[in-house]
DNA sequence: AAACTATATTTGATACATCTAATTATCACT
DNA sequence: AGTGATAATTAGATGTATCAAATATAGTTT
């Protein structure tokens, strides 16, 4: 006979991940988790949490006997650490690089952490890596390219702006050289 | 007496903007839209499909009458469009930029498409833009992202890299300076 | 300890998106 | 025109996430 409810495979809904994110934030910020205060994070009403606390409950991602305290357990915690891992990269993509507002981009990530997979996650820390570290045009890049958002693409700039790049080169080839000959 | 329901400012769901995006994007296939292929490309059976378009119907979304032909409306068609518009550049990034492969950032771009808004999709364009056109470090650029990805931030590598790029630099100054005395 | 306040839960309802099984319509062919 | 195959719809059910109203519990104050 198969298990009755096999309740382990079946995948987290994209609700359940925000309230295991929730949790786990409010969790590092205060001494206890409440029903009320998860309500406000996700803009709803306490019924609403108490009937997620039961599901989560159930599918052994948290620690639940009403009216009592909260918890997460392994299993939950570990979800919820990933998902907002994966909010707070997104978020730093979204308003590190693209210039996103930071309120947009906070709600915005809210939506795209359940788009996007581990793997492609990985993707956007390598390329915000990529910009800021190696070939390290990355901070002095950005601003650049909100200079092409506001004014658009505009020929003269464009090559005072290669000029700057490669005079920078030159100074940072020269202090990786250094660098390199002490080794 | 206030508008019984007024459906006209509720927002669309999801749901409903993928289904108009699969019959936007059917239409152009094909000469006509059947619910067997809407129900295809979304993965979903058809009376799921039957059922969404009573409701895409009541919104003024499509025309549609039962056992006939169906069509998008003008209101319907815009939103298909702009659906469709949103998936295929948010998907340009996912493999272009990101190096993700075509069937994970398609699958990737159909949810992503709903958590982004109008002015970060600008955004997401822009950007792609500025590393195409200006200043120019555009398609070599993106090589480069694509080893680090690959072997990580070798230092040595990062110095050849940069040199690289100042020659590169170099040459499309030079370039560019011509066209531009030619002014 | 009694009373009041804040917090949490239960109950019952709604909306949405989906499914299976059963039914009905359309189309193409002989 | 009748029949069989394909396509579409209806009917009825399920699961998820939400809410408002009513109720219960916990915590605080006098």
């Amino acid at each position: 006979m198969k298990n009755k409810d096999d309740i382990s495979k079946k995948p987290l809904t994209p609700a359940m991940e925000d309230y295991l994110e929730a949790i786990f934030n409010l969790g590092k910020e205060k001494r206890v988790v409440r029903v009320k205060d998860i309500a406000k994070r996700l803009g709803v009403k306490m019924p609403t949490v108490t009937s997620m606390l039961n599901t989560l409950s159930k599918r052994k991602l948290i620690d639940y006997e009403k009216y009592e305290y909260l918890e997460l357990t392994k299993k939950g915690f570990n979800v919820g650490k990933e998902i907002h891992r994966r909010h707070h990269i997104l978020r730093s993509f979204l308003t590190d690089i693209l210039n996103v507002d930071l309120k947009k981009a906070d709600k915005e990530a809210c939506k795209m952490e359940h788009a996007v997979s581990a793997s492609t996650l990985d993707r956007f820390i390598e390329f915000m890596e990529f910009i800021q570290f190696c070939p390290r045009v990355g901070l002095d890049w950005l601003k650049y390219f909100d200079e092409y958002r506001l004014h658009g693409q505009e020929p003269d700039k464009c090559l005072a702006r290669m000029k700057e790049f490669e005079s920078g080169f030159k100074g940072r080839i020269k202090t990786m050289e250094v660098v390199e000959d002490k080794k």
